[in-house]
DNA sequence: TGTACATCAGTGAACGCGCGTTCACTGATGTAC
DNA sequence: TGTACATCAGTGAACGCGCGTTCACTGATGTAC
């Protein structure tokens, strides 16, 4: 059957943005083409109008993924009072929430080890380099320090680590255990960029 | 053919050894039973003698790997001028070898992703808690802070983090950018957590 | 205005491959008598 | 001391399943004439 014009870029679309929240919570490994397809109505065959292979998909997935929590810590962080930005974007990061629903947050904190197994080829096309780096020079603007370059520093290391942090809590059991190790970290990060 | 005393338990080492670093190193998913026996010279279905599974296998090895990564940094440690441990902790940690090396490395950077996807019975076979907390408990001993609680608390701080900054590590393609990236991180963490 | 044909997103059966797991078998050594 | 049998780590063929990918087909709509 004919489609109206827009449709297919719209499928395309929901393939992207179901398929993010799938890798990100369940890894690449763990989220299969039909199930996701399954998911939106859709049969497995149809898979390949849209994309060469699964491979392809991961990394518009990735891209997709940065793009979403992006926009939420920038939500967060307009919300903050005058010089409460900093905590805003950290407390969001380290948010509860956000640390139990994997599949809506961070791709970095959630798939950052299964992008360094991948081959050159296919982390030169995430261009992880790229990605890094706008996400820096945004957060560098609310880190305190005196030159760009060490609030740029400041903002690679708290990303990094946050990133790290937040997959640590993830494996943790126990929910009291949890929500505390996420806010001793809320002040570790703030007092470690404060100085 | 009937082996000596010792050679089963010797062979399960061998198995839990192998199969940690090829876990480390390539994911669990990315790393299967037969080549892993293949490369200890042993056939895919002797497997089975030494383990019910490969989740049980996985269980083992990571823990086998967090006690060689202890082993490690606690040499790194004594090797250390009295005073310079803690720095001697840090530059273990973030060491480019270490970043280049992850099958060799720590377990918690490698497969903290994994394990945090795995259901909640695996997870309290692994006793990740336990494992943290041991490791929290040797490091608190050479972290600065004026109770065991604090040091304890930077103790996690630092290794979640470090993790997570190790991790971030191993996806940027440029070497010199990496040797940096590891530099900046470790005056980051070792002022953090000094004050 | 009506008819024949082209288009193309989506369908679903089928293919091929990898991989975890099972199982009947092997054969050197230990043990019972 | 010699013989028959038990043991059990390791072998390798086979099974079953999931999954990425391919492909001939469908059928509603757009287009050419």
């Amino acid at each position: 059957m004919r489609y109206p014009a827009e449709h297919k870029q719209e499928t395309r679309q929901r393939i992207v943005r179901a398929a993010s929240r799938r890798f990100r919570s369940r890894g690449s490994q763990g989220a299969g083409i039909g199930d996701l397809m399954r998911d939106l109505h859709l049969t497995h065959g149809g898979f390949y109008r849209h994309f060469n292979s699964k491979e392809d998909l991961f990394v518009e997935a990735f891209e997709e993924g940065t793009s979403e929590i992006s926009r939420r810590i920038a939500a967060a962080i307009e919300q903050a009072p005058p010089g409460g930005e900093l905590k805003a974007f950290i407390g969001a990061y380290l948010d509860i929430d956000h640390c139990e629903n994997a599949g809506e947050g961070c791709p970095v904190a959630a798939l950052a080890t299964e992008l360094a197994r991948r081959p050159p080829r296919s982390r030169a096309r995430i261009a992880f380099q790229r990605i890094l780096k706008e996400r820096t020079q945004r957060m560098a603007k609310i880190m305190p320090g005196a030159t760009d370059e060490e609030r740029e520093r400041k903002a690679r290391m708290l990303m990094s680590g946050m990133a790290g942090t937040l997959t640590v809590a993830r494996v943790i059991t126990d929910e009291g255990r949890r929500r505390r190790f996420l806010d001793d970290a809320k002040k570790f990060y703030f007092d470690a960029v404060q100085r």
